[in-house]
DNA sequence: TTACGTGCAAATACTTTGCAGTTCC
DNA sequence: GGAACTGCAAAGTATTTGCACGTAA
């Protein structure tokens, strides 16, 4: 859709001057691993990027990866999860705030959002003087599909 | 007060029966563990808690911390937590659920529970046929004295 | 007695860092 | 030309596992 294509081009502008600004250089390998990041489906580990990245370019390697995956944080392009301890990445740019559903049996993750419950969340807050500067939300069980299939075979 | 020395007293046959009914046994090493666990302010990483044992016992190894932690959390004695990437642990018998404050300056962590959000997650999921089989929701910020701290030192 | 528990060292997994060579500007 | 970038190997963390020895039941 128009409003991807739209993001990602907003998105390049926000590297590009996220380079400039810190006096950093452009590179064959940080273009392909952006591409890469820009045009996957969300939630990736390192290990999914440097896969997905290495069939287009097999000489990339884990380190600029990760290297890459740092400055795309510090750009505010990815945005860093801990999922019960696995590190995950997604995009971060333009993207309204939201938690997450994980399913426990096949690791798909759904996102959500709740305008009350952050209301809830900013009122609990208030009463012990807590200043949030941000939350992660993240929902274990079972995703639709895999209830069937686990309803399925108990036959 | 009397609760907390009672949930202790439950706690401590809780453990044994696990023991027993797994068919291991009962060592000084595990009973100092769980006495330092019991015992302490909630929280601890895997480091904090050997600290605290080896006060008593220097010969107690970080190897049998890990066990035991294991076996706590399979008795469901321990409760593992992941604040952003860090590990910790905190007493999970007979406590109702709760999520986390965490202050970004000074780390320390506050409970709190509602209701009302358990309700809204619950209402979400349903929308979207997921299965809630438990959830983690930390909330990050500054805790009422750092605020204060980071004003004064703002003069 | 015998299966379980322990600490150490080694192995694993994940991530960062030092370095020598390469590339961008 | 010089600073930044890269991949590799090495070094760090955090955690688990293999093993020979010790100990509870």
């Amino acid at each position: 859709m128009a409003a991807e294509v739209k993001d990602a081009r907003e998105e390049r502008e926000v590297w590009s001057a996220y380079l400039v600004q810190h006096g950093l250089k452009r590179s064959e390998q940080r273009e392909a691993i952006l591409e890469v990041f820009l045009r996957t489906e969300n939630h990736l580990s390192v290990e999914d990027l440097l896969q997905l990245v290495q069939k287009r370019r097999p000489d990339v390697g884990r380190t600029t990866v990760y290297r890459t995956l740092k400055l795309l944080s510090a750009a505010g392009l990815a945005r860093e999860l801990h999922l019960d301890g696995e590190t995950r990445f997604e995009r971060d740019w333009n993207r309204e705030h939201h938690d997450h559903f994980i399913c426990r049996a096949c690791g798909d993750i759904f996102e959500f959002k709740s305008d009350e419950i952050e209301k809830l969340q900013e009122e609990i807050a208030e009463r012990i003087g807590f200043a949030i500067d941000g939350h992660r939300h993240h929902i274990y069980g079972l995703c639709r599909r895999c209830q069937a299939k686990a309803a399925a075979s108990r036959r």
